[in-house]
DNA sequence: AAGTGCTCCAACCGCTGTGCC
DNA sequence: CGGCACAGCGGTTGGAGCACT
Protein backbone atom coordinates (compact mmCIF):
# COMPACT_ATOMS: atom_id res chain seq x y z
CA UNK A 1 0.00 0.00 0.00
CA UNK A 2 1.15 3.38 -0.87
CA UNK A 3 0.32 6.44 0.83
CA UNK A 4 -0.55 9.53 -1.88
CA UNK A 5 2.49 11.82 -2.17
CA UNK A 6 0.17 14.81 -2.47
CA UNK A 7 -0.36 14.65 1.01
CA UNK A 8 0.77 17.60 2.86
CA UNK A 9 3.63 17.49 5.45
CA UNK A 10 4.75 20.48 7.84
CA UNK A 11 3.25 23.39 9.82
CA UNK A 12 -0.62 23.28 9.84
CA UNK A 13 -1.95 26.21 8.88
CA UNK A 14 -5.23 27.53 10.72
CA UNK A 15 -7.33 26.97 8.14
CA UNK A 16 -6.27 23.18 8.24
CA UNK A 17 -6.83 23.08 12.35
CA UNK A 18 -10.38 24.42 11.84
CA UNK A 19 -10.80 21.50 9.18
CA UNK A 20 -9.71 19.01 11.74
CA UNK A 21 -11.53 21.46 14.94
CA UNK A 22 -14.97 20.56 12.76
CA UNK A 23 -14.55 16.92 11.85
CA UNK A 24 -14.07 16.12 15.88
CA UNK A 25 -17.05 17.96 16.17
CA UNK A 26 -18.88 15.97 13.51
CA UNK A 27 -17.62 12.47 13.99
CA UNK A 28 -15.76 12.72 17.01
CA UNK A 29 -12.43 11.36 17.83
CA UNK A 30 -11.19 7.94 16.15
CA UNK A 31 -11.82 6.89 12.42
CA UNK A 32 -8.84 9.20 11.55
CA UNK A 33 -8.55 6.89 8.36
CA UNK A 34 -11.61 8.62 7.07
CA UNK A 35 -9.99 12.37 7.45
CA UNK A 36 -8.75 13.05 4.23
CA UNK A 37 -12.19 12.18 2.90
CA UNK A 38 -14.87 13.80 5.26
CA UNK A 39 -12.90 16.53 6.09
CA UNK A 40 -11.71 17.40 2.91
CA UNK A 41 -7.95 17.44 4.58
CA UNK A 42 -4.92 17.08 2.69
CA UNK A 43 -3.10 15.34 5.65
CA UNK A 44 -2.87 11.58 6.76
CA UNK A 45 -4.51 10.39 9.00
CA UNK A 46 -1.53 9.89 11.40
CA UNK A 47 -0.58 13.41 11.10
CA UNK A 48 -4.53 14.33 12.09
CA UNK A 49 -4.34 12.54 15.08
CA UNK A 50 -1.50 14.20 16.55
CA UNK A 51 -2.14 17.31 15.95
CA UNK A 52 -5.55 17.05 17.63
CA UNK A 53 -3.94 15.21 20.36
CA UNK A 54 -0.91 17.42 20.79
CA UNK A 55 -2.57 20.53 19.59
CA UNK A 56 -6.08 21.08 19.34
CA UNK A 57 -7.75 18.78 21.41
CA UNK A 58 -9.68 21.33 24.42
CA UNK A 59 -8.07 21.36 28.09
CA UNK A 60 -4.85 20.94 27.00
CA UNK A 61 -2.54 22.99 28.61
CA UNK A 62 0.30 25.42 27.32
CA UNK A 63 2.70 27.22 28.58
CA UNK A 64 5.37 26.90 31.45
CA UNK A 65 5.58 23.97 33.63
CA UNK A 66 4.71 24.55 36.84
CA UNK A 67 7.17 23.57 39.97
CA UNK A 68 5.03 20.96 41.11
CA UNK A 69 5.05 19.60 37.54
CA UNK A 70 8.92 19.13 37.20
CA UNK A 71 8.84 17.36 40.46
CA UNK A 72 6.03 15.12 39.22
CA UNK A 73 7.48 14.65 35.86
CA UNK A 74 11.03 13.54 37.30
CA UNK A 75 9.01 11.13 40.01
CA UNK A 76 7.23 9.30 37.31
CA UNK A 77 9.91 9.45 35.17
CA UNK A 78 12.07 7.57 37.72
CA UNK A 79 9.04 4.94 38.17
CA UNK A 80 7.96 4.41 35.24
CA UNK A 81 10.82 5.05 32.62
CA UNK A 82 10.45 6.73 29.18
CA UNK A 83 7.06 6.12 29.20
CA UNK A 84 5.83 8.90 28.47
CA UNK A 85 1.92 8.29 27.57
CA UNK A 86 1.99 7.01 30.93
CA UNK A 87 3.31 10.09 32.96
CA UNK A 88 0.53 12.15 30.67
CA UNK A 89 -2.00 10.51 31.60
CA UNK A 90 -0.72 11.80 35.01
CA UNK A 91 -0.68 15.32 34.60
CA UNK A 92 -3.86 16.88 33.28
CA UNK A 93 -3.62 18.98 30.48
CA UNK A 94 -0.04 18.00 29.21
CA UNK A 95 0.63 15.71 26.24
CA UNK A 96 2.71 13.05 26.22
CA UNK A 97 5.20 15.20 23.19
CA UNK A 98 4.74 18.16 25.36
CA UNK A 99 6.54 16.28 28.27
CA UNK A 100 9.02 14.11 26.60
CA UNK A 101 10.00 17.27 25.19
CA UNK A 102 10.28 19.42 28.66
CA UNK A 103 12.30 15.98 29.37
CA UNK A 104 14.71 16.49 26.76
CA UNK A 105 15.14 19.87 26.72
CA UNK A 106 15.44 20.63 30.48
CA UNK A 107 14.56 18.04 32.88
CA UNK A 108 17.40 15.93 31.93
CA UNK A 109 19.70 18.49 32.04
CA UNK A 110 18.73 19.35 35.23
CA UNK A 111 18.90 15.70 36.71
CA UNK A 112 22.25 15.51 35.22
CA UNK A 113 23.61 18.46 36.61
CA UNK A 114 21.79 17.55 39.69
CA UNK A 115 23.43 14.27 39.81
CA UNK A 116 27.19 15.93 39.60
CA UNK A 117 26.03 18.21 42.44
CA UNK A 118 25.01 15.34 44.66
CA UNK A 119 21.87 17.07 45.55
CA UNK A 120 18.42 16.11 46.21
CA UNK A 121 16.35 14.73 43.66
CA UNK A 122 13.63 17.11 44.20
CA UNK A 123 15.33 20.55 45.29
CA UNK A 124 14.99 23.41 43.28
CA UNK A 125 17.23 24.54 40.90
CA UNK A 126 16.96 28.03 39.66
CA UNK A 127 18.14 27.62 36.27
CA UNK A 128 15.29 29.96 34.91
CA UNK A 129 13.83 32.67 36.93
CA UNK A 130 9.77 31.56 36.00
CA UNK A 131 10.31 28.76 37.95
CA UNK A 132 10.10 30.34 41.62
CA UNK A 133 9.25 28.87 44.44
CA UNK A 134 12.93 28.08 45.63
CA UNK A 135 12.43 28.85 49.14
CA UNK A 136 10.66 25.74 49.62
CA UNK A 137 13.00 22.41 49.94
CA UNK A 138 10.65 20.51 47.73
CA UNK A 139 7.65 20.96 45.84
CA UNK A 140 6.05 18.62 47.99
CA UNK A 141 6.52 20.74 50.68
CA UNK A 142 4.96 23.52 48.83
CA UNK A 143 1.94 21.31 47.63
CA UNK A 144 1.44 21.40 51.30
CA UNK A 145 1.10 24.98 51.56
CA UNK A 146 -0.19 25.63 48.47
CA UNK A 147 -2.95 22.42 48.38
CA UNK A 148 -4.98 23.31 51.48
CA UNK A 149 -8.28 21.03 50.37
CA UNK A 150 -6.65 19.24 47.25
CA UNK A 151 -4.68 16.99 50.03
CA UNK A 152 -7.40 14.13 49.40
CA UNK A 153 -6.58 14.49 45.28
CA UNK A 154 -3.21 13.97 45.73
CA UNK A 155 -3.44 11.44 48.34
CA UNK A 156 -5.89 9.26 45.88
CA UNK A 157 -3.91 10.41 43.40
CA UNK A 158 -0.95 8.36 44.51
CA UNK A 159 -3.52 5.68 45.66
CA UNK A 160 -4.44 5.53 41.78
CA UNK A 161 -0.75 5.58 41.02
CA UNK A 162 0.28 2.96 42.95
CA UNK A 163 -2.71 0.79 41.87
CA UNK A 164 -2.06 1.35 37.68
CA UNK A 165 1.88 0.49 39.14
CA UNK A 166 0.54 -2.75 40.34
CA UNK A 167 -1.47 -3.40 37.45
CA UNK A 168 1.50 -3.00 35.15
CA UNK A 169 3.36 -4.91 37.01
CA UNK A 170 0.86 -7.69 36.45
CA UNK A 171 0.66 -7.30 32.75
CA UNK A 172 4.39 -7.13 32.63
CA UNK A 173 4.75 -10.42 34.60
CA UNK A 174 2.91 -12.13 32.38
CA UNK A 175 4.20 -10.71 28.76
CA UNK A 176 7.93 -10.81 29.30
CA UNK A 177 7.72 -13.82 31.87
CA UNK A 178 8.99 -12.09 34.52
CA UNK A 179 11.99 -10.82 32.69
CA UNK A 180 11.77 -7.38 34.04
CA UNK A 181 9.89 -7.71 37.28
CA UNK A 182 12.92 -7.48 39.36
CA UNK A 183 13.98 -4.03 38.38
CA UNK A 184 9.97 -2.96 38.38
CA UNK A 185 9.87 -3.96 41.58
CA UNK A 186 12.28 -1.46 42.44
CA UNK A 187 10.52 0.94 40.39
CA UNK A 188 7.11 0.03 41.94
CA UNK A 189 8.76 0.15 45.78
CA UNK A 190 9.94 3.44 45.21
CA UNK A 191 6.61 4.30 44.14
CA UNK A 192 4.76 2.37 47.19
CA UNK A 193 7.33 4.63 49.70
CA UNK A 194 6.36 7.58 47.80
CA UNK A 195 2.82 7.07 48.85
CA UNK A 196 3.56 6.34 52.49
CA UNK A 197 5.32 9.33 52.28
CA UNK A 198 2.17 10.89 50.65
CA UNK A 199 0.39 9.78 53.58
CA UNK A 200 2.64 10.56 56.07
CA UNK A 201 2.82 14.79 54.91
CA UNK A 202 -1.30 14.54 54.75
CA UNK A 203 -2.19 11.94 56.66
CA UNK A 204 -4.04 8.96 55.86
CA UNK A 205 -7.71 8.50 55.64
C1' DA B 1 23.73 44.88 11.75
C1' DA B 2 25.12 40.41 10.31
C1' DG B 3 26.59 35.83 11.10
C1' DT B 4 26.67 31.79 13.87
C1' DG B 5 25.29 28.57 17.30
C1' DC B 6 21.84 26.93 20.41
C1' DT B 7 17.29 25.82 22.20
C1' DC B 8 12.81 24.36 21.96
C1' DC B 9 8.86 22.42 20.04
C1' DA B 10 5.90 20.71 16.32
C1' DA B 11 5.82 17.17 13.33
C1' DC B 12 7.50 13.00 11.13
C1' DC B 13 9.12 8.17 11.10
C1' DG B 14 9.24 3.58 12.16
C1' DC B 15 8.10 0.09 15.27
C1' DT B 16 4.77 -2.43 18.21
C1' DG B 17 0.20 -3.66 19.84
C1' DT B 18 -4.48 -4.85 18.92
C1' DG B 19 -8.53 -6.26 16.64
C1' DC B 20 -10.67 -8.26 12.82
C1' DC B 21 -11.22 -11.47 9.05
C1' DC C 1 -3.15 -19.26 13.13
C1' DG C 2 -1.54 -15.87 9.96
C1' DG C 3 -2.09 -11.69 7.59
C1' DC C 4 -3.75 -7.22 7.25
C1' DA C 5 -5.17 -2.55 8.67
C1' DC C 6 -5.26 0.74 11.93
C1' DA C 7 -4.07 3.00 16.37
C1' DG C 8 -0.71 4.31 19.57
C1' DC C 9 3.79 5.07 21.15
C1' DG C 10 8.70 6.70 21.69
C1' DG C 11 12.70 8.34 19.18
C1' DT C 12 14.31 11.59 16.10
C1' DT C 13 14.49 15.54 13.04
C1' DG C 14 13.83 20.19 11.03
C1' DG C 15 13.21 24.77 11.40
C1' DA C 16 11.83 29.08 13.69
C1' DG C 17 13.28 32.11 16.97
C1' DC C 18 16.49 33.66 20.30
C1' DA C 19 21.14 34.66 22.29
C1' DC C 20 25.62 35.57 21.70
C1' DT C 21 29.74 37.32 19.34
Amino acid sequence: MSRPNSMRKGSWTEEENQLLRKYVETYGEGNWKHIPKKAGLNRCPKSCRLRWLNYLRPNIKRGDFGVDEDDLIIRLHKLLGNRWSLIAGRIPGRTANDIKNYWNSYLSKKMASESNNTTSLVKQSPVNSDRSGAEFESSSERKMEECGEDEEDITSFWRSLLLEGEYIETKLAIENNERKIEDDHVFFQELGDSFQNMEIMFGSE
